[in-house]
DNA sequence: CGCAACCTTGATTCTGATCAATAAAGGTGG
DNA sequence: CCACCTTTATTGATCAGAATCAAGGTTGCG
């Protein structure tokens, strides 16, 4: 890994040399422009677990590209509700949500020992006049993340418990897989009440329906180890819900 | 209103001449920069009641602005189950869904007599690497969309039936206030059904729910027009629930 | 005017929430 | 490294809210 050190103490990672690229910021840049993408990047930011990268109210200055780890974005309600809003992966974005507004409308969160890459929104802008394909690129994501929720939304207002979990247990297993992980054998780094709380369900509805699951034979559960038996199950389970996933 | 003509029968409509400046695109924008939107801005067309703005699928190269009228949007499911994500009323941007894989991922359907404005997305790119003033509006609106799926995840995802209810009849009242319309007396455009699905409700729940709130002296409900007589007690209802509204 | 779409209301069912008890895991400090 | 404590997960029993099924009424369009 090259690190270029800036200030004495800050050490920064780079873009054109990150492994991520055909996930991330990147995507379909040549050297040039990822260069100039180098150089909006300020700096990485580890966190622990359970760490707060930002939390709601607070101003607005910087998204975060996940690098490594895991991340949870909730919102919440002064009457303590909180709503996990999304799990976020290497190579996705936090923080579109400050944008309007200038202040962060969420909490995000670190589900174990994270890393990521802090990008000024004021050094994403200036470079997206000049960049076109960037500027294009991150319309895209922005665009994509309203596409998500628009499949949250139908999850939660139309599917029963089982296709829920269902179309939550592909989702993770289609994006774990688009890293180069396992598709159909993992760890889940978020509690059952995490996974409720995204799926609008209660953390005993996750945990019973996991079980039977596991009765059926169509995974097997074993605390956050989850084997997926018969994938297609799933899917068919899910079937005419395709945006939920 | 001024109208420009253009190849004989088209007629174009100007940003810089629109009641809507305030609340749609051009916010923010001085004269100068009002004009060059004027040039983005391809023609108006008009919908019927009824009619598809665009559907699922079909290719993506504009966005729309709401000039008059009132529309939803829907995702739909191969197995029928459709779910409304969205009302727009003027001033309101439909289609950036479309712009991530460009095609839409929605269908936007008027619900009454409707205008929108034409916005082909390859002029806005282009406006907005030039001026940077239009540039952070737009980010701002595709955040402002994020930011509001959020609230209606809050919304599926943690409340029951009376406080959903009560939050869309406050958004309502809201969005239509900010038009210079009476806040606690209107028309609803949607059917009993739409707004369940858009609640994540059915319409017997939400029709059973309005009752109620007549009952309580709360709202006033004739057919479609509805009179928000105590709209503290709503308020009141959805408390600690601010983001959803 | 007649039909179709939409709305209201009642009776019943069912899914998932709630309440509760126990078990297992993970972290902490001695 | 182990004992303890906290947090997390599982499972069962019961309950409640909303869905479903059903019937009748209203509106408005063609």
């Amino acid at each position: 890994m090259i690190t270029l050190h800036k200030q004495g103490e800050m050490t920064q990672k780079l873009c054109s040399n990150c492994s991520l690229h055909a996930l991330c910021m990147p995507v379909g840049l040549n050297g040039e422009e990822m260069a100039d993408l180098d150089a909006v990047m300020k700096q990485s930011r580890r966190l622990k677990k359970g760490e707060y990268l930002f939390r709601s109210g607070e101003p607005f200055a910087s998204l975060f590209a996940v690098r490594t780890g895991f991340f949870k974005t909730t919102v919440a309600s002064q009457d303590g509700r909180d709503q996990v809003t999304g799990f976020l992966m290497s190579g996705e974005l936090i923080g579109m949500d400050g944008i309007c507004g200038q202040i962060h409308s969420c909490d995000a969160v670190a589900l174990e020992d994270s890393e990521v890459c802090e990008l000024p929104f004021v050094n994403l802008e200036e470079a997206g006049s000049k960049l076109p394909s960037l500027q294009t690129h991150f319309y895209k994501l922005m665009s994509r993340e309203i596409v998500r929720d628009q499949g949250v939304m139908l999850l939660l207002g139309n599917m029963r418990a089982e296709e829920r979990l269902a179309a939550f247990l592909l989702n993770l297993s289609q994006r774990l897989s688009d890293r180069g992980f396992a598709a159909n054998d993992f760890i889940l780094r978020m509690s059952r009440e995490e996974i409720g709380s995204y799926l609008g369900l209660k953390l005993e509805t996750v945990s019973r329906t996991l079980s039977r699951f596991q009765q059926e034979g169509w995974v097997k559960v074993e605390h956050k180890h989850i084997r997926i038996l018969q994938p297609e199950v799933l899917k068919t389970m899910v079937a005419g819900c395709e945006h939920a996933i």
